[in-house]
DNA sequence: AATGAATGAGTATTCATTCAT
DNA sequence: AATGAATGAATACTCATTCAT
């Protein structure tokens, strides 16, 4: 891993768990090992590390997951459920990140567009079942999720979370 | 409104339009049209001003919808329907404060109790319906409210939020 | 003396022996024997102090020159050589603040308004032996006073400055 | 031109236009279409780079003036007119470092230089008409000139300039 | 000669908090 | 209760300079 990774890293882990603005360039910079200067070398100002940070951080979670071409509800809530379990605070950044008013746009509209991708696979999945309803139930089936995700980052419950996706799955799939 | 009163509104209005960590107390003892001083006359520090700013607000925003003894969903929803309208920044701010790792314990507790009487609530009302399933099917309406509330105050949209609903009580009323 | 007017008389002897982009905020303060945020309390920003110490220096310099109904040439040149002696820094700070591409448009008008009120004095006391070419002498003396002053600030020599402006004062008067 | 070269001229043009102080290295490199390094290898330091630079621009601007032997007054004003002209923004930047407290002292002593030729010169063109004061006349001219130069580079007016120049060829020569 | 990653000291500015009045 | 001067620590960011390649 090479200082700018480092660098990467450590602001992901911070902002994480402490929050973006509660995380100083200089904590990041002791936690990667190197001089607080270098952290300008490689990004124009601490909003750009946050943009580069996170672009990053949910490009690689959400590859893998919306990659397949044949996927159906069981797959999906499984690879999510497992997802959220090993970044919960990653996820947990997310919400407080869209949540936020001053959010960068680029970050808004990142996250923006993993909820419209979400939001045509659901559709999809749902047109057998509710015909002309499928798009209203993709949004409703969407919230669900996004609120079984804030219950969980905010009060991580593993076994909860799994019974409740179990019943989630028998629902719909 | 005695000068209390008014910082008190103030910091509501600045922490739910700029988030707490980007308000200073300078901003809003100016907005108060008070000294930065006298707010540490009334409040022991700013994390005790947001502390009391939010516990005088969300008393006020939900004494209204759970006094009432025969609540049911038409009415719950269209209630909370037009509180989300009115009070968009506050509850974003709530959702900010939820998810947010540093939280004053007093005010996730507050904010859990919540939780769990609208748990209660649903519970109730789904018995008839979903037997021994109540309560799971309660969890998951509470997360799709959540769900919907966290898209609402990120890109508010009246008219969509207005067809959900609508949607919701046909579905569970 | 106040803090405030500690921190103005701080910074003029800094801005004036070292230069404007010399001196930090941190070298004024402990020089006035203030905190540095102090600073901040009195004045907006670097800029706005500088603003402010020049505007109280020259005034003070200045009044005492201008106020005189009854002034000659005689006289000028004497108190003019008093306080380019008395005040060989200050006065080159503001040679400094004139020829910079960025000093602040206030002071930039300040001392232009003072190059005006003395071509109007030079213009009125040479109408009698110049006539028609008044204005342009008027213009050619306070070019070469705004010269002997650049040449006395930069290579401070009173005995030199004194035979100039007796020649000068034999000259014109 | 070299990348040497390049370096030279895109730190006078910098320095020129905004300031020995406000201009960094990094700036100069850009502008210059190399790396920072590179400046380093050509320069022993950012005021080596200065002193370079003025000494390489100064030896430029007035080896045209002072080479002829049989020059006189209307020959020099109109040079010196057609320089300050052309080099207005080099001109002040030569203004900034006389009057600047801290400006090393190999530029001081060239632009003493200039200075005391420049002296010579005048005192030789006056002796005719002054006699036994065309030493202090020759100073005064010398200010004058020095002021009109510090007006126009403060405040460049080129009619009024002219204007002013062939008032004092004609007063002179 | 040339690059650009890397450093560390420095800079202006902010801000929660205290305290004399 | 109310003010605002005062503090000191913290913060984002800059920059001259070095050095391995």
């Amino acid at each position: 891993m090479n200082n700018k990774e480092k660098i990467i890293q450590a602001a992901l882990e911070l902002f994480a768990s402490n929050g973006y603005a509660e995380t100083s360039i200089d904590k990041i910079a002791k936690r990667a090992n190197v001089s607080k200067g270098l952290t300008y070398t490689h990004f124009k100002n601490k909003e750009d590390l946050l943009v580069v940070t996170i672009e990053n951080t949910i490009t690689k979670m959400t590859s893998k997951l919306l990659e397949r071409e044949d996927i159906d509800f069981r797959f999906f809530f499984k690879m999510y459920f497992k997802s959220l379990i090993k970044n919960t605070q990653i996820i947990r950044l997310c919400v407080l990140l869209v949540a936020h008013p001053q959010t960068p746009s680029k970050i808004s509209a990142l996250l923006d567009k993993q909820k419209h991708e979400l939001l045509e696979l659901f559709s999809g999945l749902l047109q057998n079942k509710f015909k002309e309803n499928a798009k209203i139930e993709a949004e409703i089936l969407l919230a669900t999720i996004d609120g079984i995700t804030l219950e969980y980052v905010t009060n991580p419950n593993p076994k909860n979370l799994k019974k409740v996706l179990q019943y989630l799955i028998e629902k719909y799939a």
